[in-house]
DNA sequence: ATGCTTCCCTAACAAGTGTTTGGTAGGTTA
DNA sequence: TAACCTACCAAACACTTGTTAGGGAAGCAT
């Protein structure tokens, strides 16, 4: 599954046409198992995600170079490639531990069986613990997630926003129908202003601010459930 | 859009010198006029600024390489470079294109001598107008500007910023400070939230949808303003 | 015809890209 | 002692990157 990858760059190009490749790949391709260092101590490891979670989310992935990477991490480019096969599947290993963690949550979440209202607050709350918890990864997701998740490799970004939108249009359309929430409103676009709001809020927190995630959520949620402009 | 051929080529470049001092030209400083073209038609260079945007909007700055644009633009990549002098050229001016056009709109509000409210509506609308008509570089400036703003070059992002957010902040002090606004909320983040939802729209988007812009404003400041949540 | 201008192409260059190969210091185990 | 494994470095390789020279076809003015 993880084993031929295109090799160079890509791109949707129509004809690769016969002068394309000079026969780079030398017959190499045999051993199954390209896995190169499982051996590796998972710690080491997390510390080296770690560090390319803050490049890739300071400077943007295409923008990080795997020389970048290794510098923050205080070691050579080449020397990362026994920990991990390529760049990507960095990215791809910090994107999918980031949305499993998340998915915990929310599943925890869900399953509470809680009304519309508690559900969208629990939702809400429990989004912005995720970015607390996981601030680089969020931020990488935010950027990249568009242009990353017709890749195949990257299907299950898909996956995971699928899964969000039903979780978040239906508690919003259950809490319609049980007359918690407005009905003149769009649900649709609702559904996009919260989503959106809340993990752009990835790009300006930092962890131990002068805000929790707890506050933050509580003023969020004031807003957007009960309005800015004062009753009169 | 014909697709070039001529993507042959790939000579094995002579020698690949050792030779390797021989620093580049930088000529970084903008101090004169160094327009290298201005003898060409400024609508031929509004089309490559266009095709140029969608891509930079679409696979981010770094990933958009010179030869992506040409094609884009049904040309090769090097006579780009006849109507501009460099890729970091092209962007620039998209943006301050962009952020010119911008502040008129923004000017014009503030400048009426509304009330707190009708300000934040005038300016969400405003906000969703110019959306609808850059969409592309409102989504290069979302997910460059972060990065951009240091640079000397892209100072002027700062500045808007800045603008930005005085505009903004007071209009929602002077709406608290009139009880048109709840004082119960922090403005700073309150402004945040805003913002960012408002901008975020450009990832969404889509000119011709089904929402003009004036509609997705009007929902918009109907949940900001007043809440999802039915009032009882 | 000539020259000039506008706009693009061909072909290259040098620096930078992700990645591979071979080596090796230091620790652990046999 | 030797063999072995882990975690790294040094140096390259194959390619892509932004950018530049030189040239040439088309159009216009002289």
């Amino acid at each position: 599954m993880p084993t031929n990858k295109p090799k160079a760059a890509n791109q949707p190009t129509a004809e690769n046409g016969p002068t394309a490749g000079k026969k780079r790949t030398a017959a190499k391709n045999q051993t199954a198992t390209k896995k190169p260092q499982v051996t590796a101590s998972p710690e080491r490891r997390r510390e080296l995600l770690a560090a390319a979670a803050e490049v890739f989310a300071a400077q943007g992935y295409n923008a990080t170079t795997v020389r970048k990477i290794a510098d923050a991490a205080g070691m050579l480019a080449g020397s990362l490639y026994y920990h991990f096969d390529s760049k990507e599947s960095m990215l791809d290993e910090i994107l999918s531990d980031f949305l499993t963690e998340l998915w915990e949550g929310y599943d925890t979440v869900l399953a509470a069986g809680l009304g519309p209202r508690e559900t969208i607050e629990a939702l809400v709350t429990e989004s912005f613990r995720e970015i607390d918890r996981h601030r680089a990864a969020v931020a990488i997701y935010q950027k990249e997630s568009r242009t990353l998740a017709p890749q195949p490799r990257f299907h299950y970004l898909s996956d995971s926003q699928q899964k969000f939108e039903k979780a978040w249009l239906g508690t919003l359309e259950r809490g319609v129908a049980a007359k918690v929430f407005r009905a003149d409103l769009d649900v649709r676009l609702t559904y996009r202003f919260v989503r959106d709001t809340v993990w752009v809020a990835a790009s300006w927190y930092r962890p131990g601010g002068q805000h929790s995630p707890e506050e933050i959520a509580r003023q969020y949620l004031s807003m957007v459930l009960d309005g800015i402009a004062l009753r009169t």
